[in-house]
RNA sequence: GCGCUCAUAGCUCAAUUGGAUAGAGUGCCUGACUACGGAUCAGGAGGUUAUGGGUUCGACUCCUAUUGGGCGCGCCA
């Protein structure tokens, strides 16, 4: 059958690559078998998937590990979320895409480095000052009015009566200064440990003020020489439009203050100086349009603008009876992180967000998520995954170890099914990484545990013939090996119960 | 108004340099061995890929126009 298909599939290439060749495009004919072939997923010679079967097992989680990254010095950033507040749905999807891709590019050879960009400058921490000075003052019965602009979330609230339960109303009068200090870093402290529990840990939290020691002053000085300003209205602008942008840009404000991307620009810069060979930002889709302004920038203090890529993720909307609830830090509304793990779990959610594409825009139900989450295919996965350790668990009661076969006689078409997609996993690694796609992993996963349940469902593994159930169980345990690895990559547990 | 982006089965999404009959899950319908875990399996129905043109041997994919969402648009970050 499986033959058959191949057959008939291999004449139709046949003809479409006389085609390409009659268009003289040789070049492409090599590829096109190639591809062709790769994508029928050929069944591999019975020698090469004995051997399969023994290579991931002796490798274990190291089967699939490649080394097209070659090595080189990757940058992910991503999340990168004002400790202004805690996290939401938004950033629970960046982080998810972010570090699955990190993990991917990891096993395919590159070095990568996670980081996390904290604006501890700027004036979103004098607005949080505010706030939390707002919140202080109404809890001790004072009269006060939060800032319209302020941050309104219900963290605010808890920052003011930590406080306040530590050193009562000491900072009444001048208060400022602490309350910026303190809640920054309490918010930080909390976003850390929410993080942490989505399986999520950064090799480096880099802080927007260690720009500010030269490096920002130089950036400045670097654009100005290169003769990339000019004034006009009281402002200093940089020509942004000479490069990417669609007009220019305003870089030190009337007022003297630095805008906004200035920082960024720095600390691009420093990214740069570190000598990583490839910097990836996870963007929020509302920030598009600071690509072209950052790329311009980085072209004037002469940084290669091509290493710096932009992965930008469209917005989740997340609707609750009925209703779009908004995501906003300001209007402290948004569903945070925190309450979706609570009342979901991380792997659902981390499978969810990983599965897919981050181009997609997705309206999140969150009643449906909430009451039907076991329709989230991560259980399909994971059941495929607690089924072979019961089925192992069980050969293992019954004194039954598999062990090391060099030729196998009982694995059927259902089986080398199995092991042609086994074989197909470093491929898919590379895909992903190369590509930037990690939900392509969980296609693989979900075309791997489907496999599995209905070779599952049609064979028995603990049967009589010691032979046989041998090497049903030296297949299922390769199975198990890379289900657990994948699951792994994005963040999701391999459970042996269920 | 300008720019970016998205639109695929009832619903949520795949199809990633333009390639074979557009695939999964969910929902709906019909079935399955007392089962080594039924959170499973076997099968069925469900599509003018938003719409109209164009390029190509070939278009979900590229170009163009239109419609409808999302986001952004010089001294906020």
């Amino acid at each position: 059958m499986i033959k058959q298909q191949q057959k008939t599939a291999s004449i139709r290439g046949f003809f479409f690559l006389l085609l390409l060749l009659f268009k003289s495009k040789i070049t492409h004919l090599c590829t096109g078998i190639i591809q062709t072939m790769f994508n029928n997923r050929p069944e591999l010679e019975k020698d090469d998937f004995y051997s399969l079967i023994n290579t991931i097992i002796a490798k274990g989680r190291d089967y699939g590990n490649t080394t097209i990254g070659n090595g080189q010095k990757v940058n992910i950033e991503f999340v990168s979320a004002n400790p202004t507040g805690y996290l939401h749905i938004g950033h629970a999807r960046g982080g998810a895409y972010g570090d699955a891709l990190a993990n991917i590019m990891i096993k395919s050879g590159f070095n990568v480095h996670k980081e996390f960009y904290v604006n501890d400058g700027g004036n979103q921490i004098n607005k949080l000052g505010k706030s939390i000075e707002a919140r202080y003052l109404e809890l001790l019965g004072e009269e006060n009015v939060l800032p319209e602009d302020g941050y309104h979330g219900k963290e605010i609230i808890q920052v003011a009566q930590n406080i306040i339960d530590a050193s009562g109303d000491a900072y009444k009068e001048d208060g400022f200064e602490h309350f910026k200090e303190y809640g920054l870093e309490f918010l930080l402290d909390r976003l850390k440990g929410h993080l942490v529990e989505y399986r999520i840990e950064f090799d480096e939290w880099f802080r927007e003020r260690t720009i500010y020691q030269g490096d920002l002053q130089e950036t400045v000085k670097q654009i100005k020489d290169n003769g990339f300003t000019y004034e006009s209205e009281g402002a200093t602008w940089f020509k942004t439009s000479e490069f990417f942008d669609e007009k220019d840009r305003v870089m030190i404000k009337s007022d003297g203050g630095y805008t906004y991307i200035v920082p960024d620009i720095a600390y691009h810069k420093n990214k740069f100086e570190r000598g990583y060979e490839v910097l990836i930002d996870v963007l929020g889709a509302d920030h598009h349009g600071y690509m072209d302004r950052l790329r311009s920038a980085m072209e004037m203090i002469g940084k290669d603008s091509t290493k710096l890529e932009f992965q930008i993720l469209q917005m989740v909307r997340v609707y609750q009876d009925g209703k779009e609830v908004k995501m906003s830090k300001r209007s402290g509304k948004a569903i945070g992180l925190k309450d979706l793990i609570e009342e979901v779990g991380v792997d659902p959610i981390r499978y969810f967000f990983a599965a897919r594409a981050l181009s997609s825009q997705m309206d999140l139900d969150l009643d449906l998520a909430l009451r039907k989450s076991n329709e989230n295919p991560v259980y399909y996965a994971q059941y495929a995954h607690a089924r072979i350790c019961s089925v192992l668990r069980l050969g293992k009661e019954q004194g039954i170890e598999p062990t090391k076969v060099e030729v196998y006689d009982y694995l059927n078409e259902k089986a080398s099914g199995l092991l042609t997609l086994l074989s197909t996993y470093p491929r898919v690694i590379d895909e992903c990484a190369t590509k930037r796609i990690p939900h392509k992993l969980t296609n693989f996963i979900q075309e791997l545990s489907s496999e599995f349940h209905s070779y599952y469902n049609a064979e028995k593994f603990l049967t009589e013939n010691k032979t046989e159930t041998n090497e049903k169980l030296r297949l299922i345990k390769a199975i198990k090996i890379v289900l657990n690895d994948a699951l792994k990559l994005i963040g999701v547990s391999a459970p042996e119960k269920m």
